[in-house]
DNA sequence: ACCTAATGTAAGATATAGTTTACATATGCA
DNA sequence: TGCATATGTAAACTATATCTTACATTAGGT
């Protein structure tokens, strides 16, 4: 489940707390989902996009 | 939950028990993914698209 | 009308995503 | 050095995706 959440978190300048909140998890859950360790449902994933204004594909189609 | 699931897999003349067998689900979960009543995880989305021939974006992103 | 394949749907069981709480570590700044 | 913020991680709990089994319904073909 590698993708590009974290980097893209970083690019846009805010911290895994404030990822969490907008969309709705806690800070644990974007950490093991940057770490690649979850396999989020795809309503996260898409609340993540939105929230880092890209797509699904830019942050989890293919990354690698 | 609104996809283009199933009207992916209609055009592509495969049937929801094929469908199923190849991304290692049952049928149930696919009937229920292409109604929009399941929350899918990343991993299944993935897996899905590929057997489609589509990407995350194609199925998933925006529908609607 | 009959038969078969495909689909809808529902109840109970299981696996795992996500939460809560808590503590440790790393980093930058006064 | 000391403090505050951000992150890593772990255990126990809760919620829900997915499975299993089962039966009903629909649509196409003969």
């Amino acid at each position: 489940m590698k993708n590009n959440v974290k980097i893209t978190r970083i690019k846009a300048s805010i911290t895994q707390e404030q990822l969490a909140r907008k969309v709705g998890v806690t800070r644990q859950t974007i950490g093991l989902i940057e770490k690649g360790e979850y396999n989020p449902s795809l309503q996260l994933c898409v609340a993540i996009a939105k929230e880092l204004n890209r797509t699904l594909d830019e942050l989890f189609w293919e990354v690698d």
